[in-house]
DNA sequence: CGTCACATTGATGCCTCTCAAAGCTTGTGG
DNA sequence: CCACAAGCTTTGAGAGGCATCAATGTGACG
């Protein structure tokens, strides 16, 4: 099932599909289509920039909605290609226009909006703290640490090794506990 | 006159004040009253971090509105500082919420929530670059080299050292090019 | 002119990345 | 039921790069 809101919307109207690894969902230039939702699928938006090397602009982690912004333009402004199978929803623009009559959507539409603009502003805040310890401290505080050390890493900037590290240091320290292998939590 | 989409709004229900630098707009922990747009005045939302470092959150720069996501929360979750003096509205929670009933409104609103979420995502991306060249090249690449070099090292979590001594690699291998002292551009 | 913020460059040390390897856990297939 | 693979966890050694401290130059503004 289609994640709030956009479970709000009319599901006919929305277009469900498997994408296999490597599948084009659009390329930069192409006239807009509507925005998406992955629901199992990793796909990266990318751009080819000046030396004509990749530049990665997001990576999208399922479940998540993305080219949220392609609503209001012409033509996509990057590239999305699938990196891992799995399903995705399209919503054409004018379902989301018509959403926008509604103001209970829009309210709700808006409020994830927010969040993400709250979580986005947690990360940017953790990954400007130097220290490996310090940075994953506040990860820890801030409840990032809920899946695996490996997924942490990456969401902060830092090796899976330099991570380990840090939460040893941080249990010998006594800021964090280590009840088994692989789990941790504050005191 | 208060920017787009809030002009849409009953403009006797906003309240406008000019603050002078230094003064705080609000503090974390603070109930929420509702968001800001500042008009001529540049406002830094800050939070103090584990070891009483100052991290910036994110700069605004008039006209522009922040403190989007308070309209959802009881409390707001960071501070603003005023940096220079100028104009801002307040906008209540309820002004908000009742823009909502407005589809006009909330698609214009929408738009500018989804040009910040791409904007945060594009900063994540380039934060976890872990070459200080690569960090700067795609920053610049990005866009935001807008203002500062100061500026910018502190968006990407780069001393301005080390910012300064990948630009000056950058333009010996002919990726930027240094017009004048503090300017750079894409060849 | 003096102050202040930005711009630039140098030297040094530490920290994290990198490469490498081994232990542990889970799941899968023979 | 066991063996093997695959992925996560943990630890080590070395090297390179960024932070740090320090200093000077430059431009804007009052």
């Amino acid at each position: 099932m289609i994640p709030a809101p956009f479970d709000m919307l009319p599901s006919k109207r929305l277009k469900q599909f498997t994408a296999v690894k490597g599948t084009v969902l659009f390329r930069e230039g192409d006239p807009t289509d509507g925005m998406f939702v992955s629901l199992t699928a990793a796909v990266r938006m990318e751009r080819i920039g000046p030396d004509g090397e990749l530049v990665t602009i997001h990576t999208v982690e399922s479940p998540q909605s993305f080219a949220e912004a392609s609503i209001f333009a012409d033509r996509y402004h990057c590239d999305a290609v699938v990196l891992t199978e799995g399903d995705i929803f399209r919503i054409p623009t004018s379902v989301i226009l018509d959403g926008f009559t509604d103001p209970e959507f829009s309210i709700a539409y808006n409020r994830i909006m927010s969040r993400q603009v709250q979580a986005y502003r947690q990360i940017v805040e953790i990954m400007s703290i130097r220290s490996a310890v310090e940075r994953v401290y506040a990860a820890v505080v801030a409840g990032l640490l809920d899946t695996s050390v490996m997924n942490l890493s990456q969401r902060i900037a830092l090796t899976h090794e330099a991570t380990y590290r840090a939460l040893r240091t941080l249990v010998s320290q006594g800021r964090l506990e280590n009840p088994s292998r692989g789990k941790y939590k504050l005191p």
